[in-house]
RNA sequence: GGCGUGGUAGCCAAACGGUCAGGCAGCGGUCUGCAAAAUCGCAUAAAUCGGUUCAACUCCGAUCCACGCCUCCA
């Protein structure tokens, strides 16, 4: 059984109830990194997004098959490769071990498959062989193969580009081409002495896979030759997924892909973050400033994806302050020995919490009212909670209905195995300042207080002469 | 030049033609030895100018501003 879900298809521009060719299953492609750097921020954006979605569609009882490549050689990669005096594989290795390691702090449920290019390239030949029997595909002057896009009379179609108006004020340097018409791409890029020992065997000459067709190569090897979604960053738009497109549907005679999601840009002060721009984060330079990969995965899952974000520290700071209240809920939760009476609201309104969670997730991923539902939930069961309303199984239904908001959001982690352990010492002076207080000497508990908050530790008082110890 | 997106309170961010978004921060009260946490209450919106309508943040038009794609880019 699975629940009605919508999304905003970018081929047609209008919001689409998801039906997926196989009932029940889903197939995913999604444009995985350029390994040759670290991944910045912007481009984790994209891959929350994504793992959003494939959570959003288990939440709705599908079974998801995602499929994200790994760009393992490309331009960047060798010029980047040989500037270090690398091989190529030793190079990338480092970035794809990297990017994983990322993913894990994101808390980014992997993928089933990341298939490299390197790894492909028998089936990318192939590909391109089916395009040279149909005519699509010709070798240039320069010994590289080029898609002549004047014989897909639907190239454009998804980014909605009229290649006659588009061509004339840019590209003006059309005499420097070898290929027949300035728009027409590289299916196989001829070697030549910048790619060292990158070389592959073709039917064509000795040389390298073009980018676009990596993608069309693998996606349909993993998930056929048409699937159900594919992903990516709204810039891979045009000219990567119209490409794409003409390459697959040109060699199958099939259309590629039934819907399609892109991702908004995320913004830093004002301008788009990227590698080319050189105002960007890498994870890891945040890590390095103590911000958590949970508190930029809630930053980064707050703002509805086809919106752009505009990342700022505040944003991390506000993060920060909306989990440390989670944290505490739960908590709360765990210890909730109230006489009762409250237990059947508690379950009623994390039934409706979960319900309107979902109704936000499923219309286009729509986290804000989501985020919505989960804080009312906190907000109205806070005041349970107050009244000592709560015991047991109502504090469960709503530590139920978090997990449920978890398998989307990925960042309350009700369960996290154990708290942050409390050493001895701050236990002594936990239990000493207790000692002070019952004695009513609150020179010394404040000071011992003090002591705490340098250690790292928050006390908190309970009505009735406990208290409860939190890392700061 | 072509194509496209957006401008909501201090900050972040939704829905919706008529009634509350939500969060973070702020202010006031409750609780507390004091705090913290929680809780109750409060305030601040819809770039600008027109139009449609009984009614517009929500629809239409114009203007301004910002951003993106058209070249490797999530």
């Amino acid at each position: 059984m699975t629940e009605a879900v919508h999304f905003f298809n970018t081929m047609d521009r209008q919001l689409r109830e998801f039906h997926p060719i196989i009932p029940g299953k889903v197939g995913i492609y999604t444009c995985g990194p350029t390994v040759y750097n670290f991944a910045h921020i912007g481009n984790f954006r994209a891959y929350i997004f994504e793992d959003i979605l494939c959570r959003t569609l288990r939440l709705a009882g599908y079974e998801v098959q995602q499929v994200m490549n790994l760009t393992d050689v490309d331009d960047k990669t060798i010029r980047d490769s040989r500037a270090e005096n690398l091989p190529l594989k030793e190079f990338t290795a480092r970035y794809i071990k990297a990017f994983f390691e990322d993913l894990k702090e994101l808390a980014i449920t992997p993928a089933a498959v990341y298939p490299p290019a390197t790894a492909h390239i028998p089936e990318m030949i192939a590909l391109i062989e089916a395009l040279f029997e149909k005519g699509y595909a010709y070798q240039a002057e320069d010994r590289s193969v080029y898609f002549a896009i004047d014989k897909f009379p639907d190239y454009g179609k998804l980014a909605n580009i009229d290649r006659e108006n588009q061509l004339s004020g840019v590209r003006i340097k059309n005499d420097e081409y070898a290929k027949d018409s300035v728009a027409d791409f590289a299916l196989w890029k001829a070697w030549d002495e910048k790619d060292g020992d990158v070389v592959w065997d073709s039917p064509w000459g000795p040389g390298r896979p073009g980018w676009h067709i990596e993608c069309s190569a693998m996606a349909m090897k993993y998930l056929g030759r048409t699937f159900d979604i594919h992903t990516g960053g709204i810039d891979n738009m045009f000219p990567h997924h119209e490409d794409e497109i003409a390459q697959s549907e040109c060699a199958n005679g099939v259309k590629y892909v039934n819907y399609w999601l892109h991702c908004a840009h995320l913004m830093v002060n004002g301008e788009k973050m990227s590698k080319s721009l050189g105002n960007f984060f890498t994870l890891r330079d945040l890590v390095k400033q103590g911000r958590s990969g949970r508190e930029i995965r809630y930053v980064l899952l707050g703002t509805h994806y086809r919106k752009k974000l505009n990342f700022t520290f505040e944003a991390l700071d506000q993060a920060r302050e909306a989990l440390k209240k989670f944290d505490d809920f739960f908590l709360r939760l765990k210890s909730a020995s109230g006489d009762g009476s409250g237990d059947d609201a508690a379950a009623g309104l994390a039934a409706a919490a979960v319900k309107q969670f979902q109704t936000g997730m499923f219309n286009d991923l729509n986290t804000a009212e989501a985020g919505a539902a989960i804080f009312g939930l906190l907000h109205e069961v806070n005041k349970l909670l107050e009244s000592s309303a709560l015991s047991a199984p109502g504090a469960e239904a709503v530590l139920a209905a978090f997990r449920t908001f978890d398998i989307v959001w990925g960042c309350f982690h009700v369960d996290r195995a154990a708290e942050a352990e409390i050493p001895a010492a701050a236990a002594a002076l936990a239990e000493a300042r207790a000692a002070a207080r019952k004695a009513k000497n609150f020179a010394e508990s404040d000071r011992l207080r003090d002591e705490l908050k340098q250690l790292g530790f928050v006390v908190e008082d309970i009505s009735g002469g406990g208290y409860r110890l939190k890392a700061l």
